[in-house]
DNA sequence: AGCCAGGCTTGGT
DNA sequence: ACCAAGCATGGC
């Protein structure tokens, strides 16, 4: 049994139970604990949530959506009605034991430290090829400019998800089904938004859908680079061509070891090691998977190595031993702690 | 092996 | 108001 809560859809006082039905609501609250939803959205792992109004706006796959952070977990809404909320509890890993995962670090002063600073921050499982794209997009950027170039990107490429309604359209009249039980605005074959959040500034950048490898294969580079990415829209171009004529295939490195998978996806443009320990811990939940980029860096630098003179590569073998099946959930902590909480 | 490739932020004046 | 420096990573 999942421990999912189900609110009542309003629909001229009918009163449905989502999922426990089988009825499509646009709201839901996944219980959990130890979940800040704020640190884990902003922690560099994702680039397209916006903070409105004390709750956040965002994309997942084809669903708007604003999530809540409440008392016994998060609510999400959505912009139609949703049947099935597997996609969400996916993204936001609300099924995963935290405390368990936590047990498994080191017992040092400067994991500690950390752990106690960002309660409740956790490792999200994106979409392999928003990760990838948005993480070749993010080398030597900051976490500001590489938002804007993925807002610009969706804007340009991405499908608009205004009036989306997500699964099949639903007619304009006569009513019959809850959820769609607004009269029809002209735009035959879809429905207009159930929740205020979907209107106005608060979902600017969260209108559109992430843009297919099909669709940035078929990019100029000059449009690439009207979205300000510079020298990394080549790469992008190369990586969504590779990805769209089925050279490449983003189903592969799960199946793979890491290594293989971590050596699979560095065959792409613009893919390194970071990159595709990125990917490899955001998208594909390869856990030990450690992205050293410059916080974590200088958080390993700082709290484990002061004083003293070290190679990258002697951190990254550090890394790689010192911290578990779940490194890559520690560099989380690292990264977040380092960068906002330390000096 | 060292340099180059956007553009935004920061800090000095 | 303005300008220079810093950022941060893969490719050649």
């Amino acid at each position: 049994m999942r421990s999912v809560k189900c609110e009542a859809v309003k629909t001229g006082g009918e009163s449905t139970t989502a999922e426990i039905a089988g009825a499509a609501s646009t709201s839901i609250v996944l219980s959990v604990r130890d979940y800040d939803l704020a640190a884990t959205l902003d922690s560099g792992q994702v680039f397209r949530w916006q903070e409105h109004q004390s709750g956040w706006n965002g994309v997942i796959g084809k669903h708007r959506v604003r999530l809540i952070q409440v008392r016994d977990g998060i609510r999400a809404e959505t912009a139609g009605p949703v049947e099935n909320w597997d996609w969400l509890r996916d993204f936001l890993q609300t099924e995963v034991d935290l405390a368990a995962i936590l047990s498994t670090f080191p017992d040092d002063p400067p994991m500690r430290a950390a752990v106690g600073a960002c309660h409740g921050l956790r490792v999200l499982r994106q979409d392999p090829w928003e990760c990838l794209a948005s993480f070749i997009l993010s080398s030597t950027k900051q976490i500001v400019q590489i938002r804007q170039i993925i807002s610009l990107l969706c804007e340009r490429f991405g499908e608009p998800l205004i009036w989306h309604q997500v699964g099949r359209a639903v007619p304009c009249a006569p009513r019959t089904t809850p959820g769609s039980q607004q009269p029809c605005d002209g735009a035959h074959g879809v429905t207009r938004p159930a929740m205020k959040f979907l209107e106005g500034e608060g979902m600017k950048g969260a209108q559109f859908s992430f843009p297919t490898p099909q669709k940035i294969a078929a990019a100029a580079e000059s449009e690439l680079r009207a979205c300000k990415m510079g020298f990394r829209a080549p790469h992008l171009l190369a990586a969504a061509r590779q990805i769209a004529d089925g050279q490449f295939d983003l189903e592969r490195p799960r199946q793979l070891p890491p290594a293989e998978a971590r050596a699979e996806l560095m065959k792409l443009r613009g893919v390194g090691g970071k990159i595709a320990d990125c990917v490899l811990l955001f998208a594909y939940g390869f856990d030990a998977a450690f992205p050293v980029d410059v916080w974590v860096e200088r958080a390993l630098r700082q709290l484990y190595f002061p004083r003293r003179r070290v190679t990258l590569k002697r951190l990254h073998q550090f890394a790689a031993t010192h911290f578990g099946p779940h490194a890559g959930c520690a560099q989380q902590y690292l990264f977040h702690y380092r960068r906002t909480k330390m000096k």
